[in-house]
DNA sequence: AACTTATTCGACCTGAAAGTCAATCTCTAG
DNA sequence: CTAGAGATTGACTTTCAGGTCGAATAAGTT
């Protein structure tokens, strides 16, 4: 991966990396206060910034919001893309992939934002369909599974919400540091959901 | 029950129904829009009444998000309470409790609000208070079912949090009236709960 | 009818946070 | 070394939603 310290006199290079600091500081506020309890003046105060300073790296704070999400999906489309061909079967390749969302969030730091209301227009619209493209990836893998036999026959997208809930309910909770590792985490939700929905 | 037309002419009933009515309508539109996207005016409006209006009934904002937690932690106690004595083992008892609260979300249109951090000092302790009561009521029963062998060991904590993300996500993506009716997705949601921490 | 109390409203106040801008500091290319 | 682009800032404006208040209306009581 290329980072800001492989070109230090490259400007571009610099303020892509300083902008993605400044996306990535307010994801993790974002994450732990909520959008809106989250000013700009903090997310500046965080990195050792004034206000003013965010406005030349970001058009808006929705935009940063928008940022936060399009880093997600961008991400999951990536695990998405991972698990191609992968697993002998639907539940061994969901199992795969599950697992790779839930390093995202524990390891990665990575985080599903709830506030899609926040976003107006095109933002919002853009989130949406990244996101629905992700419930149609994930729910075509379980319906592969129906089909193969290794995962028990139901609505796929009550199969599918179900576990993707869990996902997003470890913003709220988790904490890196705490008790519980991430990756004793990710193992015990993926072994939690496939238990679950096989045949 | 006691209903608003048991009573039309003592005032007291009557104001309490009529504070209920914009707690209800409140969290209706926190649920779907979230509660800073929702403003006291469109709250206001949504009942045919003016915001000042509102302030007869309601110390402030913050009040009304604290009294839709409460709501709903009101009905989860409600349903821990009903499952007590209950139920062969841990598991049976589990799925008694789970399916009550999908059942809450579902039928009830109650729903868990994550703006936590929305509510300040006594407001947002008590939530957590309640919060963590239902948590250690539920996390007891499953330990209850790891010792009586109808749940499989492992760390309890994950276990619950696992199926309570579930049911938080309902929140996001369920709309009553839709394709999917309230009763099928509390039997799936038990279903896949169950099999998942099942022995 | 007169009086009291409950309820509602229009108009206003206020504070917080988003966003702007001219001025200033800091690099680095030449 | 210095000119000019890049980066940052303090101070300002703007907007908007929460909240207040006194007046007006409705409802109930005697």
């Amino acid at each position: 991966m290329t980072t800001n310290i492989d070109q230090p006199f490259n400007r571009e290079v610099q303020y892509a990396a300083k902008r993605l600091a400044v996306i990535r500081s307010a994801a993790g506020a974002f994450r732990r206060r909520g959008y809106h309890n989250t000013s700009m003046v903090l997310i500046a105060k965080s990195l050792g910034l004034s206000k003013a300073a965010l406005y030349y790296y970001v058009k808006s704070k929705e935009e940063i919001l928008y940022e936060c999400h399009i880093m997600v999906y961008g991400a999951m489309d990536e695990a998405v893309k991972s698990v191609r061909g992968q697993g002998e079967n639907g539940l061994e390749k969901l199992k795969l992939l599950y697992g790779a969302f839930a390093a995202l969030m524990t390891r990665d730091g990575l985080a599903l934002l709830a506030d899609v209301d926040s976003l107006k227009g095109e933002f919002q619209a853009t989130v949406l369909a990244r996101r629905g493209k992700i419930e149609r990836a994930v729910t075509r893998i379980v319906e592969g599974g129906m089909k193969d036999g290794s995962i028990k026959k139901s609505d796929p997208k009550v199969t599918v919400f179900f576990f993707m809930g869990a996902l997003n309910w470890l913003n709220v909770w988790y904490e890196p540091g705490g008790r519980l590792s991430g990756e004793m985490i990710a193992d015990a939700f993926v072994e939690q959901m496939s238990v679950g929905v096989a045949s």
